[in-house]
DNA sequence: AACCAGGAGACAT
DNA sequence: ATGTCTCATGGT
């Protein structure tokens, strides 16, 4: 059983994401024709807008180049020119090559498939290039896994709830992960609509601020919290 | 011209 | 272990 308490802040955070839901109802979100695209998507976005990637992206397929043996064959300069509407082309173009090597390494996407989320996670944040979030990303929109993306936003967003401070750094994503995992325990379709939802009240409200006093759309934050 | 973007990695506490 | 700084580049 979980301590007192733990279930009244489940039951929070359990209304508050239904909320965020009703009012951003993210529909494709994460647009891809394939795992493996989104697996290099989720590198490009780094940092960068949806729709520059989205660019990048056209341009990989018009290259033919949105397989991992394909990928993997590209020589950086060759790819750096491709990826180059995505920003930061001569790093992304080490981190795709990084990413389609391992996937070819671990047996292609069959193989990948194979893994658990666990294992699944591990393997990708060997990958240079591939962070907690990008790992996550990867995770639940491109291998269909229940799981809560500790991004920023998600952290902030908690964090003016006043229900969760995890910190900063690589264990505090995990930590702020399993917290939410642990109090939502949802499917995957529930936490890829909420992680849009999260993102998109993100940048819409507050986006610098380290809390909501002072937005200009606070009332919507207070209702959000409810 | 400044500032942000659907972060990651290196580096210093 | 945890917090902070740096990097890199297109678009607004």
């Amino acid at each position: 059983m979980q301590p007192a308490g733990a279930a009244a802040d489940a039951e929070r955070l359990a209304r508050a994401s239904r909320r965020l839901l009703e009012h951003y109802p993210a529909e494709n979100w994460w647009p891809s024709r394939s795992r493996f695209e989104v697996m290099v998507g989720a590198v490009l976005v780094q940092n960068t807008r949806w729709a520059n990637v989205h660019r990048a992206i056209a341009s990989l397929r018009a290259q033919r180049l949105l397989r991992p043996e394909a990928l993997a064959a590209a020589g950086l300069s060759q790819l750096s020119e491709v990826i180059k509407p995505a920003g930061c082309q001569s790093v992304k173009a080490v981190r795709l090559a990084h990413l389609a090597t391992g996937v070819v390494q671990a047996g292609g996407m069959r193989g990948l498939a194979r893994q658990s989320s666990h294992a699944l996670r591990a393997l990708l944040r060997g990958w240079h290039g591939v962070g907690e979030e990008t790992a996550d990303a990867i995770l639940l929109y491109g291998f269909s896994r229940p799981v809560f993306i500790a991004d920023n936003y998600a952290r902030r967003w908690l964090v003016r709830m006043g229900l969760f401070d995890a910190g900063s750094g690589v264990a505090a994503y995990a930590r702020c992960r399993h917290y939410a995992e642990g109090h939502l325990g949802w499917n995957t379709g529930g936490y890829q609509a909420l992680h849009a939802a999260i993102v998109l009240h993100g940048q819409q409200h507050c986006a610098r601020q380290a809390r909501c006093e002072g937005c200009t759309l606070n009332e919507y934050c207070d209702f959000i919290k409810q």
